[in-house]
DNA sequence: AGGAGTTGTCGAAACGTTTCGATGAGGTGA
DNA sequence: TCACCTCATCGAAACGTTTCGACAACTCCT
């Protein structure tokens, strides 16, 4: 009966030009007893297929003393129902996709293990994918989901501005039953979850007019990988408020990590020395920023003031330890998970748009403006 | 035909008592066009569903004609296969399942990146669990991922000391033709990648015992969450090699974050505040230590000097700039998988146990020790 | 023109579950 | 004792693919 797989016929396959991604080659299966079927366990117990299946999955239907026998026979082969077939048949997964930009960003990683610790809580399991900011693989990757016939996937992360290159295919998903839920990012009528990124930000510049300083930076994160849009505006916001100009030589972007703040700061620095105090977009590039200024011989928080966003478990440790605004990253994850639970179980998600609070902590890095004696009375919201 | 999921009946279960965790109560599963299926396709086509799995699996087969008009129907129904239905025939998953303590951390997140590189790569997609370094958990994702009859899996991370309490289940797994592949973890007989920890943690010792260092102490994990017993051991290693005494005193414990160091640090001053240099088992500790230090009111390197574990991107840009030991954490995911795929082909991978060089990077937190003139000589390997 | 290969397509069985309607054994009330 | 109901169990169909052997239509040779 197995027959056929005891002996893979390695498929000719020589003419292998075949530019289909998603073919991936044939491979050997050759060792491995084979793993019990509900059918073993029913031959085992003496009752029929079915009533296995009841015994699992609606134990009070069957009788005590037939139920004891089944997951006795179960216990003694090892059995473990296929989750394969059982999909096929319920057309449920109890599985879903969630595509992450990098999980070498903490940010994500925290986002995840919130998604993960509630899907955990529901019984659903998790499939990981990154897109590495790369739209092209962010479509591969959501097609991924649906070869797998996810139930739901949730999309974490920023896009570049424009039109959302993945509109389209998330509306087939939603289309097809799909349940979808959003991260750090909107797409029309798509349930999504994020940090108050804006109004944190603007926050922060507050802060930081607060303590006197007027020439303030804002060192973004790369427009190709999302920009930071929403914090720009808020800085742009605090400065405008308060009647301060903004220059275009005090934005600056780059990548999302240590070296791109410091790359980014340097040239700030270069266009204008005056600058006192620097709003990033994350807090890997507030540790560049630190750097840069430490290597402009600029003391923090004396010389210069820093502000990072995200408040990674690092900032409250670093020397100086980092002002930066908090973003809920696993409650945002946690939150997206629960949305998903209520899609899932039926409820209409259509205009759920939350905008989770974030919140400024102020450590050491951010301190009045050098020569200006008069800290105070301006910060608050 | 769909009528049965129109309206779902929503099962009493009002005995919810059941322990089975993995049964996960039942859902609605209500709107959504059906998705075409490849019946659909062959109709549309006018060919019989065996061509049209042919059109697409070896398209070399069917004739151009043929396959074109196969293809512009799949095109137009929007068809994509169903990997589900292709699983439970083929017996194969082309999906693995990952397993890491902890997606916050850092670490993992660089190591499954480099496992996520490679899948993609061939073309497998990936499940992931996270098991918080709880052993009960971790045996229930492994029950999943046999549960969703993943090809492989990857198992990452140590566990406490004593007999491994996954080790029953991974052979359970084997013996049925699941590839296991284990990361920083070793189980008999297991395939195998890890870094070479105690070799970097000597390494650094040595650096510190060649700045003039003497009093040294070692800042490992929790030994609940896999202590670090190869780096404790290098640390042992080096300091007998040089006849320094280990004092019971000069060794503690903490969680893997940088709130362990810090409070494990505080721990070791009290008890002996003529440490001058501080070898931490990660880098998030190794944060935590520079600031316990701080808080102490020692400077660093001229007072103390810190190395961490890890080289994670934030250790050069913090201030003082970490010394390290780097451990190439995207390579192990890598090596991992180019390690799964082959034993997927059928390779055999009994004796595999690869340990991956790890590097010493001296940066600024290390420094000659206080009142020692004689700085040198000793380094090296 | 007839037989042997070759090529392209097809039908049916199989994969391992769940679910629905059917069946038969006991229990109850008249 | 008979009709009726309940309860536990069963058999068969279905889910959406792949794969194997069968088969017809061509091509090629003699």
């Amino acid at each position: 009966m197995s027959k056929r797989f005891d002996e893979v016929i390695p498929v000719p396959r020589e003419s292998t030009k075949g530019q289909r991604a998603d073919s991936g080659g044939r491979r050997a299966r050759i060792r491995g007893v084979p793993r019990a079927t509900i059918e073993d366990v029913a031959r085992e117990a003496e009752v029929a297929p079915s009533t296995v299946s009841l015994a699992f999955n609606e134990p009070e239907r069957v009788r005590p003393d037939t139920r004891e026998r089944v997951l006795a026979a179960a216990r003694k082969l090892r059995y473990r129902p296929s989750a394969i077939a059982r999909r096929l048949v319920t057309r449920r997964a109890d599985m879903l996709a969630v595509v992450v930009p990098d999980t070498r960003n903490p940010f994500f990683g925290k986002v995840f293990q919130g998604i993960d610790t509630e899907a955990r809580r529901a019984g659903l399991d998790v499939m990981l994918f990154t897109t590495e900011n790369d739209p092209g693989l962010e479509r591969q990757r959501l097609e991924a989901a649906v070869r797998n016939r996810a139930d739901g996937i949730i999309l974490v992360g920023e896009h570049r501005q424009g039109p959302d290159p993945a509109a389209e295919l998330l509306a087939e998903m939603v289309a097809t039953g799909v349940q979808v839920v959003l991260v750090e990012r909107q797409v029309e009528r798509l349930p999504s979850v994020w940090g108050r990124k804006r109004e944190g930000c603007r926050k922060a510049v507050e802060h930081l007019i607060g303590l006197g300083h007027r020439k303030i930076a804002f060192v973004g994160g790369l427009l190709a990988q999302g920009g930071s849009y929403q914090r720009l505006a808020g800085y742009r916001e605090a400065m405008e408020a308060h009647g301060l100009q903004v220059r275009p030589e005090w934005v600056a972007e780059g990548g999302f990590h240590p070296a791109g703040g410091r790359e980014a700061t340097a040239r700030l620095l270069a266009l204008d020395p005056g600058l006192t105090a620097f709003v990033a977009a994350n807090d890997l590039m507030a540790l560049g920023v630190l750097r840069a200024l430490r290597e402009a011989g600029r003391r923090v928080p004396e010389d210069a003031s820093v502000v990072g966003f995200d408040d990674i478990p690092e900032a409250a440790f670093v020397v100086p330890s980092l002002t930066t605004v908090d973003m809920p990253m696993e409650r945002l994850g946690r939150r997206a998970m629960e949305l998903m639970v209520r899609g899932l179980e039926g409820e209409v998600l259509d205009g759920v748009d939350e905008g989770l609070p974030t919140e400024l902590r102020v450590r050491e890095s951010t301190g009045p403006a050098p020569g200006d004696t008069v800290a105070g009375a301006m910060g608050g919201q």
